[in-house]
DNA sequence: CTTTAATTAATAATAATTATCATTGGGAGG
DNA sequence: CCTCCCAATGATAATTATTATTAATTAAAG
């Protein structure tokens, strides 16, 4: 039995055919897609699958943990199974979003945040915003 | 002439009452409403104003940059006039917004961000999601 | 197998946002 | 001051993303 069908199983959801597609289908690209894209994508090979089955799988994925549901400013959501802290670079040229997966060190900002507002961080997100390598080169 | 009409002008946007309203209101606030809530707090004193006007003039202020405009995971838009660079602090549980403005020093990232991926970062931003010190003090 | 509760597909409904377009009014140039 | 032009506004329609409903289907426990 595979690794995805595990997680689900361990989060007391049931392993079905579409739920397993849209999971395995995240968990193998590092596109950030959004409903739509992942919908587009498995049409072809679920020909009966709906839009709704898509935002009602990510939902209850979200709500398990296993994906990170993220915004960045656009008209939709979008969705990632890859849950190691990571944090996204978005060109603002061609608006593709990459990874970076070096750790940022902030444990002296969140002790600051504990002690003068005493909040308590359980995590964090960053996106850099900024000219990808391609776009700058194009650029000159 | 103040200060916020003035930075109309030096971009090239009317100072109309609507217009100046709406800015003046993101100025004054460290809440950091939505269209929604911007509209339901003028609309005593501007009678006749459109939720429309609200949408088309944060837009417009957006891409002048005069305020800004994030998603925190919520159904719609957030602004906010302060544009110092702060980062956010949400509370999940009660789901409020607070400002941190220390400032965080991501110059070494942001050099490993240029020579590793080529990528040349303009800004950033940050999010921090934790338990705030109302909410905390609440459990026990 | 059989049962049952969860999942799904189809579709309707809702909420946020954007587009359209006729009217108005800010403000630059006379 | 006036006048005129074009950006801004308001009313409303349209669009887009997402959620709710419901009846049929199916995973998986016993």
């Amino acid at each position: 039995m595979n690794k995805l069908a595990e997680n689900l199983k361990a989060n007391k959801l049931k392993v079905t055919p579409q739920r397993l597609a849209i999971y395995s289908y995240l968990a193998n690209t590092n596109e950030h897609p959004t409903v739509e894209t992942i919908y587009n994508s498995l049409k072809d090979d679920y020909p009966a699958m709906s839009l709704a089955t898509v935002y009602k799988t990510v939902a209850s994925l979200r709500d398990s943990h296993l994906i990170k549901e993220f915004n960045l400013g656009e008209d939709s959501n979008r969705y990632d199974a890859h849950m190691e802290n990571h944090c996204h670079l978005l060109c603002t040229k061609c608006h593709r979003v990459f990874d970076y997966y070096g750790d940022i060190d902030l444990k002296h900002v969140m002790y600051e945040l504990k002690s003068t507002f005493g909040f308590d961080t359980e995590s964090f997100d960053m996106n850099f915003y900024g000219i990808c390598e391609e776009c700058s080169r194009e650029q000159s």
